[in-house]
DNA sequence: CGTATATAGTTGTCTATACCAATTTATCGG
DNA sequence: CCGATAAATTGGTATAGACAACTATATACG
């Protein structure tokens, strides 16, 4: 069942034996999965290695505990809050829709004042991109972003064909994506935007702006979009924090 | 230094020592802090006990492990995250701006059939407020709110004067609030929505649709504003998540 | 001087065991 | 049959030790 040998650690291998076990429906959201020590002796490993599997799929929430009663599978729903930073093409994909991109420029440039103050730059220049966001065929956004060259010095259109900027980083890259903050505002079009997008003039839309950072608070994209309010709505999930 | 007769577990005891040395600057941001062996030696205690300690303060971004070289505190979290669930109230006071209501309807009422499935209700009645909302003395939103009265059934009118409804679920009940879902999207205003918000027809709002959770995934709140496109921007800070 | 190589120190993984605290289940007495 | 009590089961905390994987530094070699 376990591979002994393997070079990836015996508790990450009953997480994915667990995980599965979880999906085939061998064990049932809101049941209990069987004890740690009945864990550790049909895997054969110490109680603490099993505790540490469930500790890690616990702070996950994919399971949790209750003192003298047991280790439960959480409710499905609350598995996967959809609150992650997410690209346009991540969030369309989460959505059930098939995005697809019009790339209108693509060139560097020196930073306007805003931008550059907004990415914390001296004299580095940005790649500018403008898109239209297609969903599914239809128009469904008009977007603006500002790259510093610097941080991607190796970043060509190409590149951005096929998969999407923020998958680009996470596996073409060795930096990755830690926050963001976006504002949102709602407004009306005029003819500049309403045109791309296919809407009237005066039609309402919602303008997003988003600054997302990499690990150490570094900024890495401003990125400036207006969407068709007739398609598109904002979803957000919270924590409640004290 | 340690207290092993407390009934705070030992590792609980480690933190709460580590936290404060670092509050105080016995540790230092981007520094190192004493090896786990070293720590286990000093404070009396194996090296797993330590390293449950460690974890959690991993867990909570407060330390950093990189194998091979140490334990490091973290740089100093970036500007609190503000981006847990808050109420109207919250969120003004947040912005620096002084919130008040104007309690346009407050009754008992049978729910529609929309508030029903939302809330999860079968033949419990909810609460129905129906606010204006002003943020230094100039009218921000209008909401109507949707309450379980089953849930809360000594709330009257008086009891949401001075307070939050967060805050008095937070300070005089039992119950705590877990997350929120909520949707946002770009409108026009239409003649009903504009009078009370003192903007023209036509005017750019936005429109946030709020589902409150309490824990264990109980609905709580049925929450729909419409607010001022021109003095309010949504904001939204999210982590990315693998 | 520069480059391998050994070495010591660090976190990562894992074992086997022990006792505690909370809960459930079985047992006994009326 | 019911209720109190005891026993069994569960997760929570903690120990002492071992080896692996990785990093930085000191050392020896060419």
């Amino acid at each position: 069942m376990l591979n002994k040998e393997s070079p990836l650690p015996m508790y990450y291998q009953i997480e994915e034996d667990l995980k599965r076990k979880i999906e085939s429906g061998i064990y049932n959201y809101g049941e209990a999965i069987p004890s740690e020590r009945e864990l550790s002796e049909t895997y054969e490993v110490s109680r603490m290695t099993v505790r540490q599997a469930i500790s890690n799929m616990v702070r996950n929430r994919i399971l949790y505990r209750e003192k003298g009663r047991g280790t439960f599978v959480a409710e499905e729903k609350f598995e996967q809050p959809l609150q992650g930073v997410t690209s346009f093409s991540e969030d369309m994909k989460r959505r059930g829709l098939t995005p697809h991109n019009e790339l209108l420029i693509f060139e560097k440039q020196e930073p306007d004042e805003t931008t550059k103050d907004i990415l914390q730059l001296k004299d580095e220049e940005v790649y500018y991109l403008k898109r239209i966001r297609y969903a599914d065929e239809e128009p469904m956004a008009i977007e603006e972003t500002f790259i510093p060259v610097h941080l991607f010095p190796e970043l060509d259109a190409d590149r951005l064909e096929g998969v999407s900027f923020y998958e680009y980083i996470e596996t073409k890259t060795e930096l990755s994506i830690e926050r963001a903050r976006q504002t949102i505002e709602a407004g009306t079009a005029v003819f500049e935007e309403a045109e791309p997008l296919s809407i009237e003039e005066g039609d309402a839309i919602l303008r997003i702006e988003r600054l997302g950072y990499l690990s150490a608070g570094v900024p890495f994209e401003r990125n400036t979009s207006i969407y068709r309010s007739d398609r598109y709505k904002f979803i957000s999930d919270m924590q409640r924090e004290k």
